[in-house]
DNA sequence: TGCTATTTTCATTTTTTTTTGAAAACTTTG
DNA sequence: CAAAGTTTTCAAAAAAAAATGAAAATAGCA
């Protein structure tokens, strides 16, 4: 009776903790965009200290497989998770990657440089219609072109480089 | 006739260089979850040789009036553009604010930092729980903790910096 | 190889976000 | 200071994003 009351006790504070990570992580990846099933589910990881199935992140988050199998998709791509054997299961389980570092710099590489080169594409368009009208004030919208030239080429070189800044 | 033509041929480029400009700040935006018409407005303003007016960015864009003034106090918020008397008309009258470093670090300000102190809370109170519990793997859950304070106090440090660093 | 457990996919539903439009609240000026 | 012009607000509609759940695909084992 004592000790159930302790072992009760315990989970209890766990559980309160993984809430406050979970809380914590969905509000970190959406400052970043991704859904808040992916915050969740990284909330959980990362404060399990044995490496868990999907369907225990499932039905611990209360939300379905098909979700999580979105999520746990997702946090693969950009490195934040990854899977560990558990022997005698065949199911597939689950490790939080904790490298803030690595991690924020696949999430530069993934989800923002691509961005950045289908506009180098749009500004080199924009180019070609005021060179294809010598009317128009050149000087006005090539100074303006210039610009957003420059705010892309700093972005393709200081994003990378912020995760190198990272003393994590 | 041949003159006409030529104006022609001229607003014929310059619309579609405003469509590239929209097309490119939507792009952008979005990648700062902004919503598409804060995007939109700031696209029509950033090539506009003269201020616009509110119904003249409501109308080039096709967008009602409630959307153009919520746009416009969204970009006034983030000091993306700024308000410019025009002589012999009532209306507010605006200009795209150029300069990308002040606009990135009034993002960060104002859209960054506030969610960062709130993760500074969480985390004390996910600490409070932890050693509110002598029982649990100290050790696990403390590292885990303290990477969580270095991400953010790295965050709160390097983000505001990065502005810095934008040579535009 | 066939059987079963597990995971993924994707059409549908739900939830959230954004836009609209009309009314309210300002502002300017005659 | 009233009347017309302009801007903001906000409930409702529309659009976009995310979650569900069941069927399809895949993987592990006997």
């Amino acid at each position: 009776m004592q000790i159930e009351n302790k072992v009760q006790k315990i989970n209890e504070e766990e559980v309160k903790l993984e809430v406050e990570s979970i809380d914590f992580f969905v509000r970190m990846m959406s400052i970043l965009g991704l859904p808040r099933s992916v915050g969740e589910i990284y909330g959980v990881l990362y404060f399990a200290e044995n490496p868990l199935s999907m369907d225990e992140i499932s039905s611990r988050l209360k939300i379905s497989m098909g979700s999580t199998s979105q999520g746990l998709k997702t946090l693969r791509s950009l490195k934040a998770i990854r899977t560990s054997y558990v022997q005698g299961d065949r199911k597939d389980h689950y490790i939080a990657e904790t490298e803030f570092r690595r991690l924020f710099s696949n999430f530069i590489k993934e989800d923002i440089l691509p961005h950045l080169d289908s506009a180098a594409d749009r500004i080199s368009s924009m180019e070609k219609h005021v060179i294809a009208n010598p009317d128009v004030n050149q000087e006005f919208y090539t100074t303006r072109i210039e610009k957003l030239k420059r705010l892309t080429k700093a972005g393709r070189k200081l994003l990378p480089a912020l995760a190198g800044l990272l003393k994590i």
